[in-house]
Formats: C-alpha cells, structure tokens, sequence
DNA sequence: AGTCCTCTGTGAACGGTGTTCGCGGTAGGG
DNA sequence: CCCTACCGCGAACACCGTTCACAGAGGACT
C-alpha cells in the first residue's frame, strides 16, 4: 500500500481502515479503550499488549495491526483521555482562561492517575492533544510574546499541572511498602540529629487541610515568568 | 540475624558489610557506578540487572546481595549522583540562595539526563538526597511559613527543574524516528488550517536563542506561590 | 585449632514483557 | 471471478525482574 518510505509515521496520518481485505474486528477506540480501563485500574505498567488483547478478546499479537508498537498505544490512550477534556470558555482574561484550562486539564489528571506519568514528556501531538494546544494558545492570543515563547508556556503549563498532580496524589499512590521504608529511614534521619531543619519540617504537624488551590496560586506565576511578561 | 520483621525495609538502614561471611566481591558504590555509566550512556531503561551485573563483572543474580530489587538500584544512582552536587554557599537572600541550589540541581540534570525521570516523583530521601532538602529548608530558613509548605515547596522546586532540563533536553533525547513522525503530523495539522493559532506559533521562525535563564525568571515567582509569601 | 554457621556467588528456572514472522483464511477491487 | 491485500493467530525470539537451591569460603566462637 505505501512505498515503505510513503508510509506514514505517525499514527495519526495513517488511516484506521485499509481499504483491501476483510473488516478489522476492532478499532483504534476500543483497544484504547480497554488499556485506559488497564491504566485506571493498575497504572501505566498493567498495560501490556496480552492483557489489552485479552479485555478486547483479541490473540496476543492482533494488536500490533492497528499499533506499531506500545508506545503508540500509550499515544492511543492520551488522545482518548483528552477526549473527555471540558474547555472552558474563553473569557479574554488570559491569566484566568489558562488557569482554568490548567484545572480541566487536572481533572483528567485526577480521573486518570496514569495521565501524569505521560504528561511529563513532551506536549500531547495527537489530534485531541493539538485540540489542547490550540486551545491554550488561543487563551494566550492576547499576550503579546513571540509564538515560540507561548509555545513553551503551554509545555511548561502541562508540565506544572502534572507534577502539581502527581505530588497530590502520591500519597495514595505508591505502595505501602514502599512508604514504610521511606517513613522508617526518615525517622532515622531524624534521631541522628544531622539535618535540623528536615527533622523540624517532617515532625510539626500539618497545619490543617494543607493547602488549597496551589495551582491557582502558581499558574499565574509561571506564566508571567515564562513569557518574560510585566506583572499587572 | 534480623527477627524477618525487623530488617530494615529501607536501604539505607541495612549495613552494606555483613559480619560473618566471606568479604563481598563488590559494594553499593561500584554497582551504582556501573548503573550510572548505563543510564550515561542510555537512558534508564538501558539498565538492567543483568546489564549491571556484566559491566562489574559479576553473575546475573548477584546484585541481589546488595540490593533488593530494581528500584533500590535506581536510587542508589540516584543518590551517587547527588553526591556530586556543588552546594554553593548561603548568602541569606533566600530567593537567590535557591535558585543558585536548583542551578546545581540542574547541572547535574544536563549530565545525567535520566534523572529527571527520577526526580519528577517524589524528593529522594537518600543520605545525599537529605542532604539537598537539608540545604534547600536552610536557604529557606528567613521565611516565615510552616515547615511542610517549606518542604512541598522545595519538592515542587526539584520538579521543577527537571521539568525544565527535560523540555530543554527533549530535543536532542527522543529517537528520530519519533521526532520525524510527530514533525510529520504537525505538518499535516499545519496545512490543514484549523488549529490556526498552533499553525502560527510553530512556522514562526525561532527568535534567536530560544530563551536564556528561565529557571531564573521561573523559580522564584513559583516560590512566592507556592510559599504564600507577599511579593518583596 | 577446630567447628559452626552465615554469608557469598552462581546457574537454572519461572513467569512475564515487546516484538517478529509465517501461516490460513477472508473479502473487497479489478 | 480471481487475486491480492489485509486480518487474526500461534509460535518463537530475546529480553526482563526475580526466586531458589546449592557449592564454597571465611569470620566467630569454643
């Protein structure tokens, strides 16, 4: 069908149906489907080929015709959670219209654990990805900064929102094991008495609920700082 | 000689030299040299047991007398690496004293660029890894807030930084097939027409440099969010 | 000195992973 | 109608992390 050098990269360029043979039996929405089920439930680990094939009930190998390799179906899977993303509407505030795009986006985070791991990397370049982008930049259309520039405030944006969520959420996400150790070889470090300033931090009790809206208190921030932007 | 529930879960509990036995052909710093050299030379997942165990000589199954699974290796690198972090000395402005830590944080970033897929989870609690917390709540030492927002902000500061060193290093990290195939989709999103905001700030040809210092102009405005504390 | 007894390194093995290849069969395009 | 491109599948390859029993060495104690 293509030229083995015409054929497409991109899995977003290379359409889902051939046009010759027998009907797939699945498509690109299922399967991306069952993995984000896999993802919710086990994190981005429990998705391999076998068990996504084995949900869609599918032989193990099947999948590779519709996915050149794992990290397309991980591709597969973002798109489709940014899917589900709720734009907000525009308001002309631009600080206000990124913020609130930063929090829909942090939704998802939270619906979707998995999503911060993939999020770290670079910006989502899928079709619901670009939708994302397109939208932020269009928040940033008054902001007057070189294109690249905002460009890179929307990297930095996702990026922040992110790792804003993943800090929120590793309390429940990592093993219990795994936290005993940490919390035990904490302890530890605060009897040795090096370290003054770690132990006074770690043994004061939290204040409370923490704290309530970092992102809102960041986001702004960030943005101003990476758009080299006079505060107003 | 531990009661099974009293040995150590965490690694830097357990004592690297056992008392009875013959002498260990290896220690803790060699295999963490030897993974560091692999993760150099390919990127995390080119560090395997087995891969480890060849480079210092040794059976498949022998790191496992040293450490307990994969990822007690990863932060035994992890905590090599920051033993080679240059503290630079405290000159009371907190603002500036940070960001002087991140930039030797970020140093050791652009050498061994899989530790930003380390450090974007939670802060490393390693000896050396206590020690740039220790440092970090020092030069925060003339801000009045609690210690835990002092600790999250510190922890969002490393996130921080390696969310920058990631997006700077993304250029020349990923594969080029992968770069090829997304240049390939956003053409084909360019040409397109919709999305035209995207379209614009990607054709627009690059001012020069990119930019310069945006830790710099990017930290310290996270700080004052992230700390609560009024604009000085 | 002699005797334990624990620790060390090892090779085989298990279950799992991503991915490739070749097969039989099916169904649309010429 | 036929042929060819595609689908699904099973076997296979090369890895991966990890477990286990075993041979041997060498400090600790008598």
């Amino acid at each position: 069908m293509y030229a083995e050098s015409e054929r497409p990269r991109s899995i977003w360029l290379r359409s889902e149906r051939a046009g010759r043979g027998p009907a797939p039996g699945h498509d690109r929405a299922g399967i991306a489907a069952a993995a984000v089920g896999l993802a919710d439930a086990g994190g981005l680990e429990a998705v391999s080929m076998r068990k996504v094939a084995g949900v869609i009930g599918a032989g193990a190998t099947a999948l590779y015709r519709y996915v050149d390799s794992r990290d397309e179906l991980v591709q597969l899977m973002l798109d489709a959670v940014l899917a589900d993303l709720r734009y907000p509407l525009l308001t002309g505030a631009w600080r206000a219209d990124v913020l609130a795009l930063a929090r829909a986006l942090d939704a998802v985070c939270r619906e979707h654990p998995w999503t911060v791991d993939v999020l770290q990397g670079q910006p989502p370049m899928s079709p619901h990805g670009v939708v994302l982008l397109e939208r932020a930049l269009a928040a940033l259309e008054p902001v007057d900064a070189p294109g690249q520039v905002k460009l890179e405030a929307v990297a930095l944006t996702i990026g922040l929102v992110a790792t804003v969520a993943r800090t929120e959420l590793a309390a429940g996400r990592s093993t219990e094991e795994w936290r005993s150790a940490q919390e035990e070889y904490l302890r530890s470090v605060v009897v040795a008495g090096e370290h003054p300033h770690l132990a006074r931090a770690i043994t004061t009790s939290t204040p409370a609920s923490g704290d309530q809206d970092l992102l809102g208190r960041l986001l702004p921030r960030v943005l101003t700082g990476a758009l080299g932007v006079t505060d107003a």
